[in-house]
DNA sequence: GTTCATTACGGATTCCGTAAGGATG
DNA sequence: CATCCTTACGGAATCCGTAATGAAC
C-alpha cells in the first residue's frame, strides 16, 4: 500500500467520483489515478468504487471504511510534515485562515495587528467565503482554521470552539420613528421593512426563529452577506437594519443609529473551528488565544483529542463568553 | 514521505536504535534502511534519530513525535489492509492469539473447541509466553489479542477488557495435616514450604501482597511457571502447591486434594489486551464472546474507541465477572 | 578486530505521462 | 460526438542489494 494510493481514492470521492478532476485537482494524469487505485483494489483484494461499465458510479461499504481510515492515515501524514516544518523552522511558517466578511471587517483587525507584530516571520493568508466554504475548507485542509456562527456544527471532523457570544442591535437613520418606541418589540419592528444577512450568514438562522416563534412574518426587503452592504442600504432609507452590534461604530457610523435588541434575539456565539486530530503550529495557539482570550493552549489542546462533540461542549460548560 | 521509511524508522526504534537489527527484522538490506531515515529526514527537515558519530543514540524530541505519530499512521493501515482481506474473505483468515500457559492449558480448550466448528476457515494460531512477552506481542502486533491475568496494565497502547475473576487453591496431597485445620489461615500454610507461580505469572504478585500484609514471610521453596510442574512438585512432597482453583481437576488429579483459599488471598481478574484503536475481525468478537460471555461485540467496540483507560474500566463498573 | 552506519554503484521495479481504445449518453 | 475510464508503451525516478569505506568500542 502506498500514501499515494489513498490520496489518490480520498480525491477521486472529493471530486463526486470524477477520476478526470481527481487527476486534474492532483497535478497528474488521468490513467495514472484510474491505475492507482486498481492498484489498491487487487492488492486489498476489496472494489472500493463500485462501477458501471466504466463510470465509478458509488462507493462500495468496505470503500467507505477505507475511505475513512484513508482520510485518517493522511491526517496524520500531515501532521507529521507539520511537525518536521514546526521544529526545522519554529516561528516561521505559514498561516492560513478561512471567515466571513464579518468577522474579516470587524473583529479581526486588532488580533491579526498583534499577531503580525509577535510573528512577523509566519504569512498570514485570509480566505473569505460563506460559512459553508469556509467550513469545508478546513475539513478537506485547504486552510488551518475558521472562524464563523454559522454552518460549523455540520462536519463532525471539526472541533467548535466557542469564542464569543454577540447581540444584534437595529440600524436605523437617527430620524427614524422607531427610535420614539420605548422598549423595542418585535411587532414594532416588522412594521418597517427588514434589510438583514442573508440565509446561512452570521447568525441569520437565529434571527428567523425569533420571528417564527412570535408568529410574525416580517418584510425582509434586502438580504446582504456583510453589514457594510446592509448600512448602505439603511442610509438609503429602504428599511432598518438587522446586523451584529460588532458591526455598528458610532465614531463612523454618525449618520445610522442603534437600537439595542438584545431582549429580541437569543444570542448567537462565534466559533472556531479546527480539523479534530490536528497538530497545530505553536504560533496558531497564540493566534487562537488573541482572538478569544480564554482558549488556552491546554484547553485547545484537549478539544482537539475529544472524541465527539459531546466531550468538547462539556469542556466549555462553565465558561463565560460575552466581551 | 512514504510508508516505507514510517515502517523503517519504527522498526529501528523497537529495535533499541540497531539499524542492522532492524534491517533484518525487516527482510531487508542495512544500508537500504539507513538510507530511507536519511531521505525521510531530509525531506521533515529535522533530525529523527540523534547519532554520535555513525551511531544511533538517541530520539530527538521532534523524532518522538515523528515515531508516535508514525506508529499511529501504520496502524491505520494495518486496519485497512484488514478491512480487505474481512469482505474479500469473510470467515476467513488467522486469528493470533498469545497467552499464558494458565489459560491455554485449562481455560482455552472448550473455547477453542466451539470457535473451530463455528469457523473452520480461520487458522488459530496460539503463542505462549511470558505476561510482558505477550502484552509486548500484542503492542507490537506480533498477535491480535492476548489474555492474561498480569503486566497488561503497563502498556497504554493496550485496552484490557476484564474477562473473568478467580480465587485461589492450596494443592496437597490427601494426607497433608493441613487438611485438618477448620479454617484455612495464612499463618498455618506458611508452616509448609510452599510451590507456587514464579514472579510476574499468574496472580502471583496479589499472593505476595496478601503474605506482606499479613506480616509473614512464607517459605516458598520452589517457583514455577505453571500449575502442572506445580502439582508435580506437589506430588513429590516438595511442598503445599498454591495454584489458580482452575487447574484442579478432581477427576484427573486424584492424588492430590485442594483446599479453598479465597479467603486468604484477594481475588484476581483476567484480562483480554487489544491494541487500541484497532479493527478486529468479525471472527474474533465473537471469540472474545466465547472466552468471556459478557464482552458482547458493542461493548467491544465502545472500548476499543475510548480515549483512556479511565474511560474502559468505567465501561465495566457494573459487571459481575464470577464464573 | 569486530560491530555498525554511511557512501557508491548497477540492476530491477515502480511510477508517470502521452497516445490510443472502447463504452456511454 | 463529447465525456470518461481503461489499456498500451516508453522514459524517468525510485528502490534495493552488494561491495567498499569510515568510525567507534
Amino acid at each position: 500500500m502506498k500514501l499515494q494510493q489513498l490520496r489518490y481514492i480520498l480525491e477521486v470521492e472529493r471530486r463526486g467520483l470524477n477520476v478526470s478532476a481527481a487527476a486534474e485537482a492532483l497535478f497528474t494524469s488521468q490513467p495514472g489515478v484510474s491505475r492507482r487505485i486498481r492498484e489498491l483494489e487487487e492488492e486489498l483484494g476489496v472494489r472500493i468504487f463500485e462501477r458501471a461499465g466504466r463510470q465509478l458510479t458509488r462507493v462500495t461499504p468496505a470503500g467507505r471504511t477505507i475511505l475513512d481510515l484513508a482520510a485518517k492515515v493522511m491526517g496524520e501524514v500531515a501532521n507529521i510534515e507539520r511537525i518536521g516544518r514546526e521544529y526545522g523552522d519554529p516561528g516561521h511558517g505559514v498561516l492560513s485562515v478561512a471567515t466571513t466578511h464579518t468577522q474579516a471587517r470587524y473583529r479581526l483587525p486588532p488580533v491579526i495587528r498583534k499577531f503580525i507584530g509577535r510573528y512577523p516571520g509566519v504569512r498570514l493568508n485570509i480566505q473569505q467565503g460563506t460559512p459553508l466554504q469556509i467550513a469545508q475548507m478546513t475539513v478537506g485542509g485547504d486552510v488551518d482554521c475558521c472562524i464563523a456562527t454559522e454552518a460549523m456544527e455540520l462536519f463532525d471532523e471539526l472541533v467548535m470552539l466557542p469564542c464569543y457570544r454577540w447581540d444584534r442591535c437595529i440600524l436605523t437613520p437617527c430620524d427614524h420613528p422607531l427610535r420614539e418606541e420605548k422598549t423595542l418589540t418585535l411587532e414594532a419592528l416588522a412594521e418597517y421593512p427588514i434589510i438583514t444577512y442573508v440565509f446561512g450568514f452570521t447568525g441569520r438562522s437565529t434571527l428567523d426563529k425569533a420571528f417564527q416563534e412570535a408568529g410574525i412574518t416580517p418584510n425582509v426587503v434586502l438580504t446582504a452577506a456583510d453589514a457594510d452592504v446592509i448600512k448602505t442600504y439603511v442610509r438609503l432609507g429602504l428599511g432598518v437594519g438587522i446586523v451584529a452590534k460588532m458591526a455598528y461604530d458610532r465614531r463612523v457610523d454618525t449618520d445610522l443609529c442603534a437600537l439595542d435588541a438584545g431582549h429580541l434575539f437569543q444570542s448567537s456565539v462565534t466559533r472556531f473551528g479546527l480539523r479534530r486530530n490536528s497538530i497545530l503550529p505553536g504560533y496558531l495557539y497564540d493566534f487562537i488565544e488573541l482572538f478569544a482570550p480564554h482558549l488556552k493552549r491546554e484547553l485547545v489542546e484537549k478539544a482537539l483529542s475529544a472524541s465527539n462533540a459531546k466531550e468538547v461542549s462539556r469542556l466549555f460548560e462553565d465558561v463565560p463568553l460575552y466581551s
